[in-house]
This record gives structure tokens, C-alpha cells and sequence, in this order.
DNA sequence: CATGAATGAGGCTTCATTCAT
DNA sequence: GATGAATGAAGCCTCATTCAT
């Protein structure tokens, strides 16, 4: 909402997009890709169809831009955790995951989108996508490198075991963010986060965890705009 | 019009059934639900549009067999482990985990159809989606709790373990089947295995991991036909 | 039934074409001519398709062979009350058009056919029907010159004239067969043919023309078996 | 945007609805409703096809719209004769027909779409169908009452009557609409008048009927637009 | 720029007709 | 002959995209 200095001010045009790619968001995460029709964006919009076609080139256009959203939110996961040093592997991988999670749980409808509602499209959005979930599970990956060096763990395959664990997370998302998993999200996290601890053998408390985890998403999760 | 013996008289509507079922999964499997139109499938499968409505209602249909075709193979999932008794935890863990993984890794095509080429399509067939990969999630999650009261895990969150779990394996899945991940199929379930029996707080070995994953693998993946 | 002297034994062949007459003839009549398919009339006369196109051309051949199955019958309207001389005009005028009455009726499902389920399919079709509906009109039409002839009547517009009697009739006879109306037959065709009797100036006795048309209905309507 | 006076704004979308609708009769008058494709009535507006698909729901949508165009015109039977009072039965009932034809023949192609070209095409439009033309029978039926009171007619079967008076007109329609019938209107009119005036035992003056039929014939039918 | 009517390619589905068995 | 599976032309309808106003 703020902008840090001077730069981007913000046209009216960039604000008619946003706008546009909020109403798709919302249309996208209900009624899928393919059961989405321009005049469904554009009527969540309150625009014309011409309107769309000055801020988009086609429909996929607007996937990738929204695809793009996404892809800028979850840089934020990578950035807000890697400066803490010295801590702990265990809070350092429970801040990651925390981290991870809340990005996604924030973004809720991108989220959706990018994890069930609008794949399988076609395959250049389907690389996109691929793409996009693929930083998250690099991040990731290095996360476990640092540690498995740190710790001497016989990482033996590091590829499966970090598709293992993003996807892991990524499944839990999809649960959680279709309302298919019932409870409070921080004992979740906990849960979801102590398992793969024990998986990676790394040593924890549990009241620490808990503790890394409310930080994280207390403050992530608050503010109830964006 | 006589069938010599018992059962399964596969009669040739059944079989050019077959054969347009499988013609779909190709082509399905490669450009996704809706970007194959009816004729695609009937082009690969060298018959008539009229042909293709004989054996089906509608398009929708065909991919609803397709589905029931899968669901109806990972049934085998729960009969084949079940009747192992007086095994260690370690062994029923990793067999039933083997077992999932290699009947999704037999039929190739129709994973790949459910798990990310066919998905989106409408609330419904979505539905039909979730119940079916839902069947192994519960069959995992049964597991699990056999195995969380023999070795009185702390199981605090059964449902979201399993999510977990179930979901780490379906990823890990996809990008094997998407041919993503290189090396060695026993090798990475291995890896997977141990994993989760570490997170599990469940003992082995891992020279007995190898040998229960190898007997599987080298039955059911043997036999090229299928 | 039965077969007047040698000539036509009635072949197998012809049996199956009756047959498979009757069965479209009810399904028309039900259906309509374009919400019936082959495959419908095939059921109702449970035959096989192939069957159907050893004694029929086309599907418009069949409705035109049940055309001309009307076409015959309607011959009998003529023929049966051309005999009767020295009788009164409203006594040739009331059994000449109760023989129409109930040759149609007779007829239902065919009548139903040609009066409104299979009526607009194509100009070709159209103009057969237009000439069997004409054909008891050029009689009814000729009636009418008869009685003009020996009533002097001022029969200034015989065209237009016998197209309203027969419409009227072919009217009354639509919404009969639909059931829509309800009562007596024979109370119903007293009250249409005396009315005609008045347009037409000729003289009658209420009495009389209810017994020259119980007479025709008793015969031509008891026998349950056409 | 602005409209100068009253009522009947007739937009742009308006005027191109009822474009398409004059199109579709001309096309459905000539080839009936199974015979004409959507492609065959856009080609005949010189539009394409998926405007049609804006102005109309379905094929059956514009159908049904052509139906009510014809019943709204209906309902200017009644109302336009029904002030007259005062007036002869003859008179009456001979302003009653007149006035019934004309608006069917002023509108020809419509007529021909209800009278013949598009029936049978499914029950519920049948249904309509059925309802359009009843109401210029229950119009002729209320006449036919007014009379029977009046005369103290022994009105034995006014349904029975009232639909053969409505067919004879409908049914002349039809062959005059089809060109079927050669010679004068008015003259046409006035022996079908006078048929069913002697059918009701209404007395009348020749001369008074044809000056009645003139007076309606000529204003209805004068007027070229229309 | 905004609008939304117009376009038409392309998809799904039906069904009359054919023909190998 | 009888059968019914196979064919494919043709119809209805949708919707992404364009463009005149």
C-alpha cells in the first residue's frame, strides 16, 4: 500500500490491472481455468471485455500474469527468513516451513489457482507453473543442504527428499486452503513441522517450535488487508 | 458367442471399449483433458466420432471410466499388503508404501491423468478425483494408526500426517512420472521410506528397507506387458 | 384378415413390412416424425436396424408408406357410400361425411400422423399429404355439387366452401383424436353435420340424422380388432 | 441514448432482434423449422452466428418469440371489435371473422409458421402452439354465446361447434396462405360468412356483408407497411 | 481509452445410412 | 436375409478475440 520512495506511483492503469487480476483471482480460485469465461472476469470487475483485452493480450495472458503474482510473493520466503544466522537447524527449518506456508495461506486464492483450480491447461503455462512451485522447493532444498552439512546427515538423495517434503507441504496447502482439514493452523504447522524434524533428525523442543511458529504467523497472518 | 470357460467373456465391445479407453489415456496423458477434443481420441485410437459415442456418453464419461479404471487399481493396493501379519512396523510401513507407489507407476498414463492432466474440469468429476486418491490417503492413514498405537507415537495430528504423507508420496509421484526425477526407482523409495520411518520414530535397517522395496518392485514392475 | 379369393397370399416379407409399419405408425404418433429415430421404430418392432432398410428406402419412405396406408383407407370413404341412390341429400350428406368421420377414426394413430405429428418435414412429403387430405376433400367437394345440383343451391364459392367443410371436419377430427374433446361421438357428429345441413340449406329431421349415424358409427366402430 | 417522446424507445438491439426474427420467419415460412438451420437464418439476416446467440437463447427460443409476435397480434381480434354494440348478430359475427382473417392474413408468414411450416417440432411448443390458436377459438366461442343467447340457438355443443367453426377459418387460412386458393378475398370471406350465418340460422342481407367485410378488409389490408 | 456488439472457428453430439459378418 | 457396429456429415452452441463507435 505504502510505496518505500519515490518510484512507481501507481498509474490508474496499474490499478485498473490489479484490479482486474483480483477479480480474476476470485472468478479463477471458484470456477476453475476452463469454466472461467472473460465476461466472468470481467463482470466480477464491473469493466467491459474491451477493457480486459487493453491490460491483457489473451486469457492465458491473465493466468500468467496471476502465475507472476505468485511468483513475486513466494521471493518473500526466501528473502524475510535468510538473514537470521546462528540460530538453531530447528528454528531455522520450522521458520522456513512457517514462512513457506503463511506466504501461500496469505495469497489464499493465488494459491488455489496455482495448486488446483487452473492446472493442466497447457504446457507452457503448465512449465510456468512447474517453475514457480519449483523455487519454493529450491529454497527448500537449500534449506536441507545447509542443514545435512551442518548436521553430517547422509542427505542420500536430496532431489526426492525435497520433492518429498515441498510436496508435502504443498498437499497440506491444497487440503487447508479447501477447507478440507479441520483445526487451528499453528498445531498443523507444528505437526507437519516436528515430522519432518524427526525425518531429518534434527533435534527440537517442542515448546520451542510452537514458539518459532506463533512469531511467524502472528505477524504474518494479522493483518487482515492482504 | 459361447465363452469356453469361466468369467470374463471380454467380448469385442468390450475390448474396442478397451481400446479407446486406452487411446483417451494416451492422449489425455500428453495434452490434458481439455486440450483433447473427441476427435483426437478418435484419431488415435483410428475409429469414428460415431464409434466413440457407442462406448461412451459424452466426454465427460470417458474420463469418468478412466478414473474408475484407476480407482479400481488401487484397490489392489489394500489387498495385496493386507494379509501380512507378524511383520516388524518397518516392513509393513515400507510394503504398503511400495506397494501404493508401484501401482501408480504400472499405469503411467492414468496417473498422470489424475494427478495433473485431467484436474480442474468441474466440481464434480474433481470430486470423484479427491475420493479416489482419498482411498490411498486412507488406506495410509490406517496404517498409520496401527502403527501410532503399537509404538505409542504421539500421533497428535492423524490428519494432517497423513495429508503429509500421502501427499509427499502423489508428489514425489508426479515427478517421476513427469520423468523429472533421475535414478534409480528403488533407490528413491528407499530414501522416501526411510523418511518417514524416521519421522515415524519407527527402527529398521536399512539393508532390510532395500530387500522388502526390491521383492516388490522386482514383482510388479517386471512384466513389461502392463 | 382373410383373403377374399387367391391373389396375394401375403408373403413373410409383407407380414414384416406391416409389422414394422404398425410400430412406426405408434411411435410417430407419439414422437413426432423428427423426435423418432430409426433406432426407435426399430425397438417398438424389434427388429434390427439393417432389417428396417431391407423394406424401407429411406426414414422419409416409411411416412411415405404410411401415407399412402391412409391414402387406401380414405378410398373406402367414396366407395362404401357411393352406392346408396334415391336417399335423401341430408341422408347422403350425413353418412358421407360420418364414413369420413370414422374411417379416420378408425385410423387414430395414422390419422394423428397426417393431421399433425409428422406435418412439416419437407415440401415433397408436404404435397403427398396435401393430396390425401385433398382427396376427401374433391369427394366431400363433389357431395356437395350433388346437393347444389338438386337443391339449386347458390353454391357461389364450391372451392372455398368444401375447403371449410373439410377443414372443419379434419379440425373436429385433430382435436378428437387428441383427446381434447370430450362426450359422445356420435352427439358430436350430429351436432357438426346439422350444422353443416343448416349452411347448406338442406332440410332433416333431428331424429333421422341421429340414426343414419348411429347406424354407420355401430358398424364401422364395433369391431375392436381394427 | 436518449429518446425524444413516449414509450418505445426501440433500440439498436431491438431493431436487430426484430431483424433477425423477420429473417427467421421468412426462412421458417418457406423451409419449416426442422428444414432450417441457424446458419440458414443468419445467412438470410447477414449476420453471423453467434449474434444470433445474442439475441436468442436457443433454435427453440426464436420459435417461441415468433409465437408470441403472432399472439400478441391475436389479441388485437378481440379488441378491436369487441366495442361495437348495438350492432346485428350478422354483423357482429361477420366483423368478428372478417377481422379474425385479416390479422392472420396480414401476417402470412407468420401464419404459415403457426398454421403448418413449424409444428410438430416438440411438446411444449406444441403446447404453445395449441394455446396461440385456442385463444381465436375461445374469442369465436364467446361470439358464438353472445349469438346462442340472443337467438335462443340450440347451442348443443359449442365445443364441438366452436372448433369447427375456428378449423374452417384456420383450415381456409391455410390453403389461402399456401396460394392455394384462387380468387377475390372479400368474396372468399363473404361465402364462408354467410355459410356459417345460415349454419347459426342468423338472418342477413348478401348486400350488408359484403359491406361489412369491405369496410374491415379495406382498412386492414390497405396499408402496404404491414 | 472504454465499450460491448459482432465474429466465426471449433467443440460436442446425433442419427440416417451402410456393410461386413 | 438379418444383424448391429461403424461411419461421418451436419447441426447446435460457446466464447476468445476484434474493432467500430
Amino acid at each position: 500500500m505504502k510505496e518505500s520512495f519515490r518510484r512507481k506511483p501507481e498509474t490508474k492503469k496499474d490499478a485498473k490491472q490489479r484490479h482486474l487480476r483480483a477479480a480474476a483471482s476470485r472468478v479463477f480460485s471458484r470456477k476453475g481455468y476452463n469454466g472461467t469465461s472473460i465476461r466472468d472476469i470481467t463482470d466480477e470487475a464491473d469493466v467491459s471485455v474491451g477493457s480486459f483485452y487493453s491490460y491483457f493480450e489473451t486469457k492465458e495472458d491473465i493466468i500468467g500474469k496471476l502465475y507472476d503474482e505468485l511468483a513475486a510473493k513466494t521471493l518473500q520466503i526466501a528473502v524475510k527468513v535468510s538473514s537470521q544466522e546462528g540460530d538453531s537447524s530447528a528454528k531455522k527449518f520450522t521458520r522456513a516451513m512457517t514462512h513457506a506456508i503463511c506466504v501461500y495461506v496469505k495469497n489464499k486464492e493465488l494459491s488455489r489457482i496455482i495448486f488446483s483450480k487452473c492446472t493442466g491447461i497447457n504446457d507452457s503455462l503448465e512449465k510456468r507453473r512447474a517453475e514457480i512451485l519449483e523455487k519454493t522447493r529450491q529454497y527448500l532444498a537449500g534449506v536441507l543442504g545447509h542443514l545435512s552439512a551442518a548436521h553430517s546427515l547422509p542427505m542420500d538423495d536430496t532431489d526426492v527428499l525435497s520433492v518429498a517434503l515441498t510436496q508435502s507441504i504443498f498437499g497440506f496447502l491444497s487440503y487447508w486452503l479447501d477447507g478440507k482439514l479441520a483445526g487451528d493452523l499453528e498445531e498443523a504447522i507444528r505437526a507437519l513441522s516436528e515430522y519432518h524434524l524427526r525425518a531429518l533428525r534434527i533435534g527440537f523442543q517442542d515448546k520451542s517450535i510452537r514458539r518459532y511458529i506463533h512469531e511467524i504467523v502472528a505477524e504474518e497472518l494479522k493483518d487482515p488487508s492482504n
